[in-house]
DNA sequence: GTCTATAGATGGATAGAC
DNA sequence: GTCTATCCATCTATAGAC
């Protein structure tokens, strides 16, 4: 299995992801070029290219690839019976899965409108996905009584901001820690729908 | 009074404002060209330079004015005695005053990476100040006995990413309007408190 | 697999005519 | 006040050497 010097194909390929993931978070995907890409990876803006087709699909790919993994991982997760039980499985495994992915969560929100008509599409199906999962248990507890607001659309949608709006001010090191965001952001989203 | 032939100074300023906001809400700060914008307006780029120094200043105002203004506005709304009586007066503003101002919150929101440090700095300055007023209300009520909450500051967070929400995803000529908005988010409001 | 070199387009901003 | 013209930097993406 005798290598060309300097390839490094196995290395490259992940390392432009998570370089382009550092720098489209820290500026977004429009400010950042694909030398400053090249760069952080150490290699030059024409290896790239053997890589990725263009820079669109490597923001597509990251967005695409982050909210399968996520619809994956809510599917083994996923339990309780009532629906104050799967809310409370729910709301763990939001900020439970985002915790360490925050830089993900940010882009796949912030950089929607720098996505290609058709790959908009596909991304925003893939997030309806996951944020219907919220509205059914919202729209079960309002019919089992369970739950108490006026409407399951706008409760929906208020609960996963508040959710995910963790993701934009923290920053670990503080007096905070995981199992804090846990219990508060539990006890907010009891109390939001009157569990 | 005499004015030269093509001269608009008082129709081209405010033009060159409203086509960035509209332009930068919707592709983005980084992503929009001043030739965009001239265009949008009805003028070549180099005109734009006669009303902004730079493509910065323009972000930067436009936050900087928008910022100033709701400052202002709520000195003038605000009211009520008890902390619920003052939360209800903040949520009703807040839904009110940005109904209208849908774009400018947008952005305020989504380009401050794209701020200078020192620029970045004065525009946190003025959001802080303004969040800060919920943060005292519900801190108010934490000590009244009014509100149940764990921890003042990340209910502030949260609360405020619940009320900002709307703003993304709602579009006029649904079934919803205004007022619904506002019920709903104070019906939230008050239930995330358990006052 | 990576490099150098570059094509070709577009960006922000300025100079000078009108 | 606006336009035309343009400077110069930078960008994405490709071609061809190694």
């Amino acid at each position: 299995m005798a290598r060309k010097a300097g390839s490094h194909a196995e290395i490259t390929g992940p390392a432009i992801q998570d370089a382009a993931l550092k720098l489209f978070a820290r500026s977004g995907y429009a400010a950042v070029s694909m030398r400053e890409i090249a760069a952080e990876v150490g290699v030059r803006a024409g290896a790239l290219y053997l890589y990725t087709p263009d820079k669109q699909t490597l923001l597509f790919d990251m967005m695409r690839d982050h909210l399968l993994a996520l619809d994956a991982a809510w599917d083994k997760a996923r339990g309780g019976t009532t629906p104050p039980e799967r809310l409370r499985v729910f709301v763990d495994f939001h900020v439970e899965y985002h915790f360490d992915l925050r830089d993900k969560v940010f882009i796949s929100y912030m950089e929607l409108r720098n996505l290609t008509d058709e790959n908009f599409r596909v991304i925003q199906k893939l997030r309806r996905d996951y944020e219907s999962e919220l509205e059914q248990i919202l729209a079960d507890g309002l019919v089992t009584g369970d739950f108490h607001f006026e409407d399951v659309s706008v409760t929906t949608r208020a609960m996963l901001a508040m959710l995910l709006g963790y993701i934009t001010w923290f920053r670990g090191g503080g007096r905070l820690g995981k199992e804090d965001i846990k219990r508060m952001h539990w006890d907010l989203a009891r109390a939001m729908v009157r569990a």
